[in-house]
DNA sequence: ACAAAAGTGTTCAACGTACACCCATGC
DNA sequence: GCATGGGTGTACGTTGAACACTTTTGT
């Protein structure tokens, strides 16, 4: 190891001596990952494209790209969606950095990893490029780098976000039945749920709007149908948390 | 823009076309930073050094270090503590990674950031250079970089870290007060609690031990000394947790 | 005696949790 | 008529918030 002074001045010395052409200690890249939750017939799912590397071919990836010299990572995430889903109104939150030293075969590639929710019914796919398309979480076996590890990091972070916000009504359709709601929460919490506490919950937030409509075609008595009060949650979520969300 | 496949293909471009040379997508450095906070004469504090760049020259900066190509994130972290401070035994957390296009004045550097609160009194530090020392987060004015912006994120972190555990306890010195615990806590929330309240729930949490022994030199009544039982602790958060934490 | 902070309990509202019966529909 | 899930209310324990008086010490 170096002197202490030597370890911790790089910066001089990237001025002094070495301006242009990238110093050893540029020698890592570094990328985006996104990591799309969606919800679809009581699964979880996720957006997946084939790899592009030979190593991995054959086996899932998440929406990535590296970070270009000259954009901020937000643009990097907003174009990695636009890319590779056709998308614009994606809005993702930060969720944590992963850097093994050999997370990447082909040399050292620090990724920040970038997740949302997207109701998979209003944000159709305008592009299917490398087999793109929404996979159940559960099912997935092998990824490629360290996605899986990267996956159940999300995936954690997700329940965690659940807990706090009703971000669930977002990930339904337009109409839905308090069991479509509970089924949701009971697949992406890992928990059994007691219906009429959680019918209490939720009627207490004051987020949900009767249509007035019932489910058709059930073979039971047919459910009331709601929609979801985004105006509302706006303003309530503004009140209760500030800007203390990241 | 370049084509939605170009762009969404580097690592396969790098692979082909520019194995050795750092190609242009890699000409961004990254950094960690590192936000070590504390709490002496009711104040919360954070560790800074004199900035290494000319341009930043008598501004104070977060301790930081560009990461090794070939050394990964968490050594950077314990590499850039040791070299800094000579301490060994901090334990961080990732918080968020910064890579605003503009927010090093020579050239592109993405930061990851990492936090930890620290006993002052039981962390002697014993590496002063760069006029290493401990100031008071309120009346920081200007710093170098964004590292003020940082440091706002970071004492957001601190205070829904401090709701959610009761991580203030490892600031105060060995013996302390509820006065003690309660100015900490006030003063890192920034809002006045209730005494009787905040007593008790800090003995239901069961935490506390009483020492026996009484406040010394005190214009009023003295208050009883307690310490902190942090194997307890352990046990307790590893119970209510899980591995939940990140 | 006075100033200053220590120490102490009760009440109320809100919230989570546990729990069981009748109802409407399709078959 | 039967199977399936829809719809509903009560009781209890926990938690957080509000609130005032007596006690102990130094000066």
């Amino acid at each position: 190891m170096p002197s202490q002074k030597a370890g911790s001045l790089p910066y001089k010395k990237n001025v002094e001596k070495e301006p242009v052409h990238a110093p050893d200690y540029m020698k890592v890249a570094v990328s985006v990952d996104c990591v799309l939750f969606g919800f679809e017939r009581n699964k979880l799912k996720i957006l997946l494209i084939k790899s592009d590397l030979e190593v991995y071919k054959n086996r899932w990836s998440l929406l990535g790209d590296l970070v270009r010299p000259d954009e901020d990572i937000d643009n990097t995430v907003s174009r990695i969606i636009k890319n590779r889903t056709g998308l614009n109104d994606v809005y993702m939150e930060q969720v944590h950095t992963f850097g093994k030293v050999n997370r990447h075969p082909e040399g050292r590639v620090i990724t920040i990893v970038y997740c949302s929710l997207v109701n998979i019914k209003h944000h159709e796919l305008k592009i299917l490029d490398n087999e793109l398309h929404w996979h159940d979480v559960e099912a997935i076996k092998e990824m490629a780098f360290d996605h899986k590890e990267i996956l159940s990091a999300c995936h954690i972070w997700l329940q965690r976000r659940m807990r706090e916000h009703p971000l669930g009504l977002n990930l339904l359709e337009k109409e839905f039945s308090l069991r479509d709601l509970q089924l949701l929460y009971e697949t992406i919490l890992g928990e059994k749920m007691d219906r009429r506490n959680f019918r209490k919950k939720f009627f207490n937030m004051g987020l949900l709007v009767d249509t007035g409509k019932l489910e058709m075609n059930v073979p039971h008595r047919p459910g009331k149908l709601f929609s979801f009060n985004y105006d509302k949650y706006q303003k309530t979520k503004k009140k209760k948390w500030l800007g203390i969300d990241f």
